[in-house]
RNA sequence: GGCGGAAUAGCAAAGUGGCUAUGCAGUGGAUUGCAAAUCCAUCUACCUCGGUUCGACUCCGGGUUCCGCCUCCA
């Protein structure tokens, strides 16, 4: 077992080892639930997913928090658009989001705190960084962060103090004693939901509650943390910040960021809206489609979300299916190449877009030798990632939400043409073949008669 | 302005100091009533300029271009 890690914070591989024995305690942000969540949140969902997969195959036992922002600003502000609660609402998103994920084949993770349910930790920790000379109310009922009272501030961004106050985006806030120091607690205004602290009715600012819960879920130390790029500053920074202050103890051991999702080479994101739904997508693209397209480039790496390459996704998990379907898959072999390829690879940083390579090379030597065992092994590896769990038959007959050909009429059509190909009638055959090909249907004659698949 | 990342064949995407990545697409062949699937063969690469080296796509340095973060964001 050696499990090769990318840091963010030491920008190099390292090699994974926990803290406690073999036990693995695991935080990763998740979403702020005011809206459906979109391609970005599924990549963090699935990569985050296969990560942990891998390290409980490692025979790690790992504890995976992911906790749920339900309460914001966007989530007031929405809540207030639609005229319904707000735990109405945030109800409503945690439960879509729920099904966003099982359909993605993403596992719950062991914990999903919610910053509402940790209140009292929250206002603990802020009251401790108070009494440590971190953190000061000011007179606005807000309690603020003093960035310059960790000398630390800025080391897994790489970011230093001056430069942060020379690039001069931040916003001014004559309460702050420092441009940069965050804020802890936010003071609430008359008609907004407010917790009754010890500097008056508030809510708590974004960074804490991560901070508050991954402390209480995990310890004050614990071993990887993990979210998108863009959390890494100024969110993760300022949780480092925070929960040192707070406890005294070193945060987190292994800081894991992956990366964007992008529509036409740009960011896809809420603020600009350019977003893509998980809801939308499944309309089209089978979840297994999506899962496989947010495997096949490393993790870190952007990915470009397009129609083409979700095709290509398509015809690619095809390609691996195709293997399966004319073979009953048997008990899988057992200490092959392929298998101990499999294991270097995803321990290499987790590279599934090379694990992705070794598959389609065994689905090669499957059509080639037509040996259950190895159909038994490329299944039992494709699940390892979450992938490969539907028959073949499931895969190839999905039908899209955009397609109207329902399977009853694909089955008259194709018994319409084994009449005229017993009539030798093949120009009428050929006619039916090519009608159900312009409607995305192909059909594949054998021996054993006329099966077909949507492509 | 500060910090960081990336540039690989038609597309997508790994990787390595010398040995076919992989998938899709293309081409030729086997197979098929015709197809599809599959198999065999095959064509397209490593942004640019220097340096190190017997040898660099791979290491080092300069340049160019693109992207992200520095403001809510996965």
């Amino acid at each position: 077992m050696s499990l090769q890690i990318f840091n963010t914070e030491t920008r190099q591989k390292e090699l994974f080892k926990p803290i406690h024995d073999n036990k693995v305690g695991m935080y990763v942000c998740g979403v702020t639930v005011y809206d459906l969540c979109h391609i970005g949140h599924a990549r963090v969902m699935v990569v985050f997913d296969t990560v942990v997969r891998h390290l409980r195959l490692l025979g790690y036992d790992v504890n995976y928090v992911r906790n749920i922002t339900d309460i914001d600003d966007k989530i007031i502000k929405r809540a207030l658009e639609n005229g319904e609660s707000i735990q109405t609402l945030t109800e409503r998103m945690v439960s879509e989001m729920h099904a966003d994920e099982q359909a993605l084949n993403v596992l719950r993770p062991d914990m999903e705190p919610k910053a509402t349910e940790y209140m009292a930790e929250i206002k603990g920790m802020i009251q401790v960084l108070v009494d440590k000379g971190f953190a000061y109310p000011a007179s606005n009922g807000d309690v603020y962060f003093k960035v310059n009272s960790f000398a630390e501030y800025g080391r897994l961004s790489g970011k230093k103090l001056e430069d942060l106050e020379a690039g001069a985006r931040v916003e001014v806030n004559a309460m702050k004693q420092d441009p940069l120091d965050f804020v802890l607690w936010k003071a609430s205004k008359a008609d907004e939901p407010a917790w009754e602290s010890n500097w008056g009715e508030g809510r708590p600012g974004w960074h804490i509650e991560c901070s508050a819960m991954s402390t209480k879920c995990l310890g004050n130390h614990f071993d990887i943390h993990g979210g998108g790029m863009d959390l890494s500053f100024p969110h993760h920074e300022n949780e480092i910040a925070q929960s040192e202050c707070a406890t005294g103890d070193h945060y987190v051991n292994t800081w894991m960021h992956c990366g964007f999702v992008r529509i036409d080479d740009e960011k896809m994101s809420k603020s600009l809206n350019n977003f893509f739904t998980i809801r939308e997508v499944l309309k089209v693209f089978q979840p297994e489609v999506i899962r496989y397209f947010l495997l096949a480039s490393h993790y870190r790496s952007p990915v470009n979300y397009s129609q083409e390459n979700l095709e290509s996704a398509k015809a690619n998990v095809g390609r691996l299916y195709s293997a399966l379907q004319s073979i009953t898959p048997g008990k899988p072999s057992e200490n092959t190449e392929y298998q101990a390829q499999f294991m270097t690879v995803m321990n290499d940083d987790f590279n599934t877009p090379k694990a992705m390579a070794l598959l389609f090379e065994l689905a090669k030597e499957v059509n080639k030798t037509k040996d259950t065992g190895l159909a038994g092994l490329l299944i039992k590896l494709g699940n390892q990632i979450g992938l490969l769990e539907q028959s073949p038959e499931t895969f190839f007959k999905f039908q899209p939400s955009d397609s109207e050909l329902t399977e009853e009429m694909i089955v008259q059509l194709i018994e319409d043409r084994k009449q005229a190909r017993a009539d030798k009638n093949f120009a009428r055959s050929d006619e039916i073949r090519d009608e159900l090909g312009a409607l995305g249907v192909e059909l594949l004659d054998s021996p054993q008669g006329t099966s077909w698949r949507r492509v």
